[in-house]
DNA sequence: TTGACATGCAAGCCACCGCTTGCCTATACT
DNA sequence: AGTATAGGCAAGCGGTGGCTTGCATGTCAA
């Protein structure tokens, strides 16, 4: 199912790239591995990173495009509609 | 931070039980355990359905009360606001 | 072409997570 | 009182996830 989806942002890493595309769309490995040091206090190590980000993918969160010897990657939000309307999030009336 | 939550809806099994109790508000944890099984095919034990009630609990996910001997168990959407409020879900504009 | 740079691939390790198992507590019914 | 019901507590096990390590690939610049 949409499974790959909450188990992207299950983790706090990943959290922080989604956070971190947001702030600045469009950036390749190396630049958001350096920036998740300084700005988020992450610390690991470049395959990690990669790794994460095959994650976010595979759920759609991020939409990635081979340029030359650089991978860019872009920030879509459009899978988390997913949870807003498979629950509630305001209260019900009464 | 809200770890928790993330964490908490990134199981399957925590999915369906938030999908009940909103088909069925208040539920006991034996009502939970036996409508799990007939409507989402879902074999767990009942302490494997309490532990995951516990998750949701902490995640304010779900509110439980005492009554006798019984435990109900509601379900909040509000901390899901935090997900929506943290990325853009629809696309951006160009 | 040679070297440096940006990334990919694959195997292994360790901690955590979900689940079970067994026993215990508390409340209701007769 | 005794018994059945609804739930809690704690230890243990197996599988998975995140991370590292090492090496390979591919691209650009001199």
């Amino acid at each position: 199912m949409d499974d790959d989806l909450y188990r992207a942002i299950a983790d706090p890493t990943r959290r922080a790239i989604l956070d971190e595309l947001v702030d600045r769309d469009g950036q390749s490995l190396f630049e958001l591995c350096s920036r998740l040091i300084m700005k988020h206090g992450i610390s690991s190590s470049r395959q990690a990173i990669s790794q994460h980000l095959e994650v976010l993918e595979a759920a759609g969160l991020v939409v990635a495009r081979r340029e030359g010897r650089y991978k860019f990657h872009w920030f879509n939000g459009e899978p988390l509609k997913a949870i807003t309307t498979r629950w509630p999030a305001n209260a019900k009336k009464r």
